[in-house]
DNA sequence: ACGAAACCCTGGGTGC
DNA sequence: TGCACCCAGGGTTTCG
């Protein structure tokens, strides 16, 4: 599934590939892949059509490219798409055969290759959205800045972490608290700061914290590594894992696998509905606390 | 106000 | 062979 590694090899693929180009036509082939414009798809198309779109952004897994007027005049709008856990942005021939979840399709004016969404599970999505000068949309202005961004500010998430009264795993999943980060690499995160995600965050010195924000960015920067290997300029690649997952993960799917560090199998544990990864060794559990 | 649970969705895998 | 069931899981909404 595309992670946070992947949507930013996606984001400079729509830089490189859309980005300047004025759409001709939008075709929107499944209602939910625009549920989050809440005016409809035939609204969702005509704030596109005839319209240029001038960037790509990201800011954690959420991508949004700004809208111009044909005369380049800022729209105060932007098209924000979420690739959730299945979903493509593919730019390809127009003869390319349409692929079995295709949910949204936009031709552009010179007629070259077209801009595809395709989403099996539908999680993801697309919608237009308000976004003045160029700035972040404001619906997108709760997720936090991503670990990569020149703008986070590690003490401020220090600060707000050890302000948490829950367990370190829930912590790093919360997007208002540290974007980009989902359960793949939180995981990996944790064996790198030998935390059990059952920690409360409450308990967490400064230096695991310290930790814990360099085994994130030290994972989310190897990965992008791996996700640039696999970036074909013909396609808007987003499938990373024959390149990342099968190489570099060292908890995560591992179960019963020997711990990279210690050699003790690694356990999976059930947590919100999901899987944990993580070494018995390594990570042990939380004693319970008394009350 | 904050933390946690519910919900959305479909194809691949597994067991009977 | 086919059917029922489980699993993957981010973000928004709802609940406590």
């Amino acid at each position: 599934m595309p992670e946070l590694p992947e949507v930013e090899v996606v984001r400079r693929g729509l830089e490189r590939w859309v980005a300047g180009r004025t759409v001709a036509a939008v075709e929107v082939r499944h209602p939910r892949a625009v549920r989050r414009h809440l005016e409809g798809a035939d609204h969702f198309t005509a704030a596109l059509t005839g319209r240029t779109l001038t960037a790509a952004y990201r800011r954690g897994k959420y991508l949004w490219l700004p809208i111009a007027e044909a005369d380049d005049t800022p729209a105060g709008q932007a098209l924000v798409a979420h690739l959730g856990m299945s979903g493509q942005l593919l730019v390809e021939k127009r003869s390319q055969p349409d692929e079995t979840h295709l949910r949204a399709r936009f031709t552009f004016t010179d007629g070259g290759r077209e801009l595809r969404f395709v989403d099996q599970r539908t999680f993801g999505g697309l919608a237009v959205e308000d976004a003045d000068g160029g700035s972040i949309p404001a619906r997108l202005a709760h997720i936090a800045i991503d670990p990569l961004d020149a703008g986070f500010d590690a003490d401020r998430f220090s600060a707000a972490l050890r302000r948490r009264r829950t367990e370190v795993k829930r912590a790093l999943l919360d997007q208002t608290l540290i974007g980009g980060v989902g359960n793949i690499y939180a995981d990996e995160a944790l064996w790198r700061a030998r935390l059990h995600g059952s920690r409360p965050t409450e308990r967490l010195s400064r230096a695991q914290v310290a930790d814990l924000l360099e085994g994130v960015r030290d994972v989310l920067t190897e990965s992008l590594a791996q996700g640039g290997t696999s970036f074909d300029s013909l396609y808007v690649d987003v499938n990373g894992q024959s390149g990342y997952f099968s190489r570099h993960l060292a908890v995560y799917g591992q179960a019963d696998r020997p711990c990279p560090r210690c050699g003790t199998p690694i356990v999976r544990e059930s947590f919100m509905n999901r899987s944990s990864y993580s070494c018995p060794r390594c990570q042990p559990r939380p004693r319970a606390r008394r009350s």
